[in-house]
RNA sequence: CGGGGUGUAGCGUAGCCCGGUUAUCGCGCCGCGUUUGGGACGCGGAGGUCGUAGGUUCGAAUCCUGCCACCCCGACCA
C-alpha cells in the first residue's frame, strides 16, 4: 500500500507540513510552538550555515557569542526595540523549584527565589550586545567591528507553523559598530546584497530586494532592507533583513566614541539576520508533489546510490563495479550515498530519495554490469536516462550543476510571471487574491498602507529604491513617488 | 485575549446523536516464510489509564460539570 503525499494544489499548508515529516526535516516538540530538527533538516541548515560563514568572513566579519538572558533594565533601554518585542517575550522571573508540599513528587517554584530583576530570553540581542560594545568602544581606532553571532532566540508567537514561524529559532545575526553613517549604511546594503547572492546562488531562490516601509521596518531601525522571496502558493515571504540603527542603539546605551580631531560623537549601528526560516523558503520554493527539491549545492548528499541485488555476492559484484565511479566522485568532490540495506526494497528507497529531494539518484543491478551502464535520475525534472558508466562522473558533475542553475531559472520565472501591475484599486484587489507580488503606487502614508492591509490582507513588502516612476495612489488618489511592491505574506 | 472546533495505540481514524460482552480499521512496529529494476505479499504477534478530575447510572469512550492540551479563524509576527 502506498501512502501518496497531498499534492500542492489540494491544500498547501497539508503539502508542506507533510514534506516536513516525511522528508524527515523536522517535528513538532513537546513544547509549546517548538520544533525539533532532524538530522536529516539540520545537515541542510548546516550548509546554509557554513556557506554564509564563509561569506560573512570573506566581507570581514567574525563570529562572537553573547548571552541568552537579557536583564530587563537593558532591554528597555531603546524604546522603540523593547516596545516592539515586548508582547512577545519570554520572561524569567525564578530560579529555583522546590518540592510541592501538597503533591508528592511534583515541584513548585519557590517563591523565595523571586529575581530581584526579572531576564528576558532574547529576542534578538541588540541590547545585550550594545550594552557590551558601550565597553568595548573609545575610540574611532576601536571601530569598525564587526560581528556575527550564532544563535537561538525566543519569541513568544501565537500561532505557529514549522520553520516559518516558530517559538524557538535558530538564526545568525550579524551586530555591526561604526563610526560613520555613510559606513553604517554601506554595511546595511553590503549585507542585504549578501544575502541576495547567497539566496540566489546558494539556494537557488529568486528574491526581490527593496526597503521596508515605516510600518514593517524593525523596531529599533531608521532603515530595513530586506529580501522577499515568492511562495508557490502566492503568498511573500521575508526571507532575510538588513537594518541601518542610525544612532538609536548608541544613544540608548551611551556609546561614544572619540574622533581624529578630538570631539565626542555617538556610534552608528547595523544589524542583520537570517534564521531557520530558510528551510521554509527552500521546501515552498522547489517543494513538488513528490516531496522536496534541493540544489545541489545544499543537499547533504549529492548523489544517492541504490544497488539492486539478491544476495550478498551480487552486492559485492556491484560494489567492484561502482569502484571507479566512487573515486571519481571523491576526486570531483560530489557527496554521495550507497544505500545498501537490503531488508528495503528498492522501489521504496525510491520514494523515499525523491521525498527527501536528493538531486540526483544512481540505480546500479547486475543489468547494468552486463551492459556497462547506470540508471541515473534526476530529481528536479523526473526523469530517468541510462548512461554509460565510464563517463559517468563527467556527466553527473555537469548535470549538478545544470540542476542548480535550473532550479534559480524556475524561481526567477515564477516571480517574473506572479508580479504585475495594477492601475486602480479595483484591480488591485482581484489581482491580490490570485497572489504573487502587485506593483501599485503608494502615496507614502501610513494611513493608506493600514487601510490596504485591512481591506485586502496585502501588505508592502518592499520598496525598491531603483523605482522612480511618479503617479497616483491606488487608495487615496494623492501623488505617488514610485511604485511598490505589495502582497499577502506568510 | 475574542469566535469556532477537536482530544480514542507511535501516526491517521470508526464508535458518541440513541449508554450494554473482549473498543474498529488502516499505516507503522515485532516474528517466520516467500520476495527485491518504482512505495512487496502471506501468516502470526505486541501495543490502549478512550486528554484529565468529578458527577449521573446496575453499567460510561458514549450523558452532565469543571479543568487541561491542541487545532482553525481573528489580533501579533523572522
Amino acid at each position: 500500500m502506498s501512502k501518496k503525499l497531498t499534492k500542492r494544489s489540494e491544500d498547501y499548508s497539508k503539502w508542506y507540513n507533510e514534506i516536513v515529516s516525511l522528508a524527515e526535516l523536522a517535528e513538532i516538540s513537546a513544547v509549546r510552538g517548538c520544533m525539533v530538527i532532524k538530522p536529516y533538516g539540520y545537515a541542510i541548515w548546516e550548509k546554509i550555515q557554513r556557506e554564509l560563514d564563509k561569506r560573512f568572513k570573506e566581507t570581514g566579519h567574525e563570529n562572537a557569542y553573547f548571552p541568552l538572558f537579557v536583564p530587563k533594565r537593558l532591554f528597555e533601554a531603546e524604546e522603540k526595540n523593547a516596545e516592539g518585542f515586548a508582547k512577545e517575550c519570554a520572561v524569567v522571573t525564578h530560579y529555583r523549584l522546590k518540592n510541592d508540599p501538597n503533591k508528592k513528587g511534583k515541584l513548585i517554584v519557590d517563591e523565595e527565589s523571586k529575581l530581584e530583576e526579572e531576564l528576558i530570553i532574547r529576542p534578538t540581542s541588540e541590547a545585550i550586545i550594545w550594552n557590551t560594545y558601550k565597553n568595548w568602544i573609545q575610540s574611532y581606532r576601536d571601530l569598525p567591528i564587526k560581528i556575527n553571532q550564532w544563535a537561538n532566540v525566543v519569541r513568544w508567537e501565537m500561532r505557529t507553523r514549522l520553520f516559518l514561524r516558530t517559538a524557538e529559532f535558530l538564526w545568525q545575526e550579524g551586530h555591526t559598530a561604526h563610526s560613520n553613517k555613510k559606513e553604517a549604511l554601506e554595511e546595511t546594503r553590503l549585507i542585504n546584497n549578501l544575502y541576495k547572492s547567497f539566496v540566489e546562488d546558494f539556494m537557488s531562490i529568486s528574491v526581490i530586494t527593496g526597503i521596508k516601509s515605516e510600518s514593517e521596518k524593525f523596531a529599533g531601525a531608521e532603515q530595513t532592507y530586506c529580501i522577499e522571496a515568492l511562495m508557490q502558493d502566492g503568498k511573500a515571504l521575508q526571507a532575510g533583513t538588513s537594518h541601518f540603527l542610525g544612532q538609536n542603539f548608541a544613544k540608548a546605551f551611551d556609546v561614544k566614541f572619540s574622533t581624529e580631531n578630538g570631539s565626542l560623537e555617538y556610534v552608528w549601528a547595523t544589524s542583520w539576520g537570517v534564521s531557520t526560516r530558510l528551510m521554509g523558503a527552500l521546501i515552498m520554493s522547489h517543494g513538488d508533489d513528490h516531496g522536496l527539491v534541493l540544489p545541489p549545492k545544499l543537499s547533504p548528499y549529492q548523489v544517492i546510490i541504490i544497488p539492486v541485488f539478491k544476495t550478498p555476492d551480487d552486492l559485492e559484484l556491484i560494489n567492484q563495479y561502482l569502484e571507479k565511479l566512487k573515486q571519481q566522485l571523491i576526486k570531483l568532490d560530489i557527496d554521495f550515498k550507497i544505500d545498501e540495506r537490503d531488508n528495503v526494497s528498492p522501489g521504496k528507497k525510491f520514494n523515499e530519495y525523491e521525498i527527501k529531494g536528493v538531486p540526483i539518484r544512481l540505480c546500479v543491478g547486475l543489468r547494468d554490469i552486463e551492459n556497462k551502464t547506470i540508471e541515473l535520475f534526476r530529481r528536479d525534472e523526473m526523469k530517468k536516462l541510462t548512461i554509460s558508466v565510464n563517463d559517468a562522473s563527467k556527466q553527473i558533475k555537469k548535470l549538478l550543476f545544470e540542476i542548480q542553475e535550473n532550479l534559480l531559472k524556475k524561481s526567477k520565472k515564477f516571480i517574473k510571471n506572479n508580479t504585475k501591475i495594477a492601475n486602480n484599486y479595483s484591480e488591485f484587489k482581484s489581482m491580490i487574491e490570485d497572489g504573487g507580488f502587485v506593483l501599485a503606487h503608494w502615496d507614502g502614508t501610513d494611513e493608506s498602507e493600514q487601510k490596504i492591509k485591512k481591506e485586502t490582507k496585502a501588505t508592502i513588502r518592499c520598496i525598491d529604491e531603483s523605482f522612480s516612476d511618479e503617479g497616483i495612489c491606488i487608495i487615496s488618489g494623492k501623488k505617488s513617488k514610485q511604485l511598490v511592491y505589495f502582497a499577502k505574506a506568510y
